[in-house]
DNA sequence: ATCAATCTGTTGGAATTCCAACAAAAGGAG
DNA sequence: CTCCTTTTGTTGGAATTCCAACAGATTGAT
């Protein structure tokens, strides 16, 4: 058990927790520690959860499977992060994605009325637990939206000029840089890098930016 | 006051609490009423919030300007709904929207902070409404998650399949209803109306699916 | 039943993207 | 430095979407 706490150090959900109040926490959640082999199924998709899992060693991936058996991977959980949260805090009644161990995994579970209740020993460090779960949650629900803004707009042009100004926006200033390197940013835009590549370069031409590596300037019309 | 607790019952946030308990909860969360005029500014952009809000009579609008001062509305917020939860639980510095009224409203405010501490009379209710909240907040999570994978697919085709799909899934068979005509199936892929209308006209032909009006039937290849 | 408004499907041309292939530039390892 | 890999920019043709305009079908009101 030593090594999980470790990795529960810097997990999102156990911010500002200290190691001796985790563990006491960790048991009055009744969390329970199950182990995967490579390819195992967590969660199958079409069942209904009540608890989320955190992944301690390994990987787990998160995927969906349509109609026609077309599967598209939508996360790799790494360790100290969570999966399955949305769901089971959301109440959905049938899961639509499976997880899957991608190698052999340790994942601790936890239920999530556990989370909502008070502790019986009414521990301090509950409610501090119930702010970092929502603000996990919430902080993810706002990335989607943006994500949603940018991504809504039709042409390549309209997506990049609608990331890159609200990443203006949020640097203060038109100097800024970008946590991708082109081909993340074209696949988190749903564009195609090279056709991107080429809408830059003819915003630059034309005097609406500047760019290198990843650093822009976008200069006033 | 007696007019707003109507609306509130009906509030997902309040799901499952009871009109007298509803009441002691208010106080006890410390809510307080606003009333804004037509075109006042309810949440500027670039603040810091840590406080959401119901709308109680009237309708918000939460909109987004970028660097060329372009403007896009995010949502529209009715009456018994709410807005700024995830900025505010998500503990966002700077507020990346602004909420302006777009008709005379009354808003109900509640400090996030309130949601997630047990209220010193620690009274029963609480804890129905952290669940609430995080139900709330979640479910959204995962309607976000949805669309942004029906909309990464890159041709109206496939973003059309993808959805159908999931909802047949959803149905638990070919045949099933969806929720919109065509302009808002369209608005919600962010494709055109007429090339979607188009799509699928040929996905008919192609034998890959048969709808009448807004129910539809995907056929196995 | 009639009329108006809305919804849906169709079409053609202009604009844009995708895709594949290639070249130039940058970075790392030895 | 050289070699190899990765990243980025460029280009042309095929495919797709967008846009605008129009016509038929449906719906609702009077």
């Amino acid at each position: 058990m030593e090594k999980n706490f470790e990795i529960l150090k810097f997990t999102p959900l156990f911010r500002e927790i200290e190691g001796a109040e985790l563990e006491a926490l960790l048991s009055c959640l009744g969390a329970k520690v199950a182990i995967y082999k490579k390819g195992e199924t967590v969660f199958f998709c079409g069942e209904h959860i009540e608890r989320f899992g955190i992944v301690l060693s390994g990987q787990v991936q998160v995927f969906q499977d349509d109609y026609y058996g077309n599967r598209s991977i939508l996360a790799h959980i790494d360790p100290g992060n969570l999966f399955g949260e949305s769901f089971a805090n959301g109440e959905i009644k049938t899961l639509p994605v499976s997880v899957i161990a991608t190698a052999e995994s340790e994942i601790l579970f936890i239920e999530c009325y556990k989370i909502a209740s008070p502790c019986s020993k009414a521990c301090v460090f509950h409610r501090r637990l119930i702010q970092n779960m929502l603000r996990i949650v919430s902080m993810k629900n706002v990335a989607l939206t943006q994500k949603l803004e940018f991504t809504s707009k039709r042409t390549t042009k309209e997506k990049l000029l609608s990331y890159l100004s609200f990443q203006a926006q949020k640097a203060g200033g038109g100097s800024f840089s970008i946590p991708f390197n082109r081909q993340e940013l074209a696949d988190y835009l749903f564009v195609d890098r090279s056709a991107m590549s080429a809408e830059l370069s003819k915003l630059r031409d034309d005097g609406v930016l500047k760019f290198d590596k990843n650093r822009f300037e976008l200069l006033h019309s």
